[in-house]
DNA sequence: TTCGCGTTTACGGGAACCCGTATTTCAGTA
DNA sequence: TACTGAAATACGGGTTCCCGTAAACGCGAA
């Protein structure tokens, strides 16, 4: 079994439950827990020159922001940073978030290991995870598997979000048509608005614009 | 200290966590740890039948959904069926939910004897809210404290909501007029309703009904 | 160049909205 | 009973949304 392993997780709950399992059910002698990514990499880098580098980063991608001042806000900057440095390193993610796009991102580009799904069996997943990972092989929770196998898979551009996010600070289609055409961004049309959020309303099964901001926050994409 | 508590919580991650601090830091002797409400609801039922009933109820809010069907499908759902049933048990709610309305609705209107928010020193507070209401206070999450003490809200009444839950579901103004009159409910006309929108506009800074239904999912009223 | 095809833009009519004003309803009171 | 004020309803107009159709544009391939 790993030997090392360092837990990124702000809520001091899930953290404390998570490295209690590491140690006790999975016999890791070392875990080190974090609750801020700045402080994950820093700890990450001094173990490497320490020359008792960490042997797997279990993390999860939302913190939320207090007082301290961060180069490192999210696991997604965390992790892509990581990367860029080339540090051979096994990750796994621990996350709610069980957005496909976001899902997807990790699991291919960034070569991430494991990605739990925090649910009612997310601490049994992530013990299933490291031991996966530990014989060097993957691992997905069911829903994440279901998930990126599924073809609820639609491909929602910047411009799309850009465009809810106008509506639900109360702009008209007309007036984000102007303001469009005023950045220089196309398209800008009254009607290529209306056709865009007309895919939308179909993918998000709303009859009009207000459900349809309503289902985009729900789904957290505003 | 308590002798037996009931944790319902659906991530395995915190559960874990929470009953590992209540044995280990409190010395609670009985722990007991479920993921639905519904069974949380039968627990509770039947310790009071076996004359051996609950010294304490910790409870987050929302849960994630899956195959089981439910009757209770929130946290919310068994406070408030617990209270309606007038149970005497201390009730602390431990939930990442921090927006004002839902904190002041329970803290107020269902006799809940804490909110621990869960941030970073989310178990940290717990074990602190814990200790407080065994010795009869109350306790709130600095931030939660903050929260409800910063302003004082206007008062809007479920009949709001319901109009708030209608828009964002994709009704229109007269379907809801016709429904409202079909239920009995008065007011019911359409000018009515428009009229209460237009004051809930007010209040919540919105120029048309989309931004209103987005500012009401903002602050968790919907 | 011309064709074909997809994207962007334009336009029109009916439904839903927004907003002001006017009328009706109804409980409380003299 | 009649009066009164607040709430509920009714109505009209201007704006915005919604949905269909059609024309203009852009860009590769023949």
């Amino acid at each position: 079994m790993f030997k090392k392993v360092l837990v990124v997780e702000d809520l001091d709950t899930v953290g404390y439950g998570i490295s209690t399992m590491l140690e006790k059910d999975l016999g890791v002698k070392e875990v080190v827990l974090t609750q801020y990514c700045d402080d994950a990499y820093l700890k990450i880098q001094a173990a490497l020159f320490k020359n008792a580098p960490f042997d797997l980063l279990i993390t999860d991608l939302s913190f939320q922001r207090d007082h301290r001042p961060l180069t490192i806000d999210s696991g997604k900057s965390l992790i892509e940073k990581i990367r860029t440095k080339n540090l051979e390193l096994p990750i796994i993610i621990c996350s709610v978030e069980e957005k496909p796009d976001t899902v997807t991102r990790f699991t291919k580009k960034n070569k991430v290991s494991a990605y739990v799904l925090k649910g009612r069996d997310g601490l049994k997943d992530l013990k299933n995870a490291v031991k996966a990972v530990f014989q060097g092989k993957g691992f997905l929770s069911d829903k994440i598997e279901r998930l990126t196998h599924g073809k609820n898979f639609f491909e929602i551009e910047d411009y799309d979000i850009s465009l809810l996010a106008y509506l639900s600070n109360g702009f008209t289609q007309d007036q984000i048509s102007n303001l469009l055409s005023n950045k220089g961004v196309s398209p800008s049309s009254l009607s290529s608005i209306e056709k865009r959020l007309n895919r939308l309303k179909d993918v998000f099964q709303a009859n009009n614009n207000v459900q349809l901001v309503a289902n985009a926050k729900d789904l957290g994409l505003i």
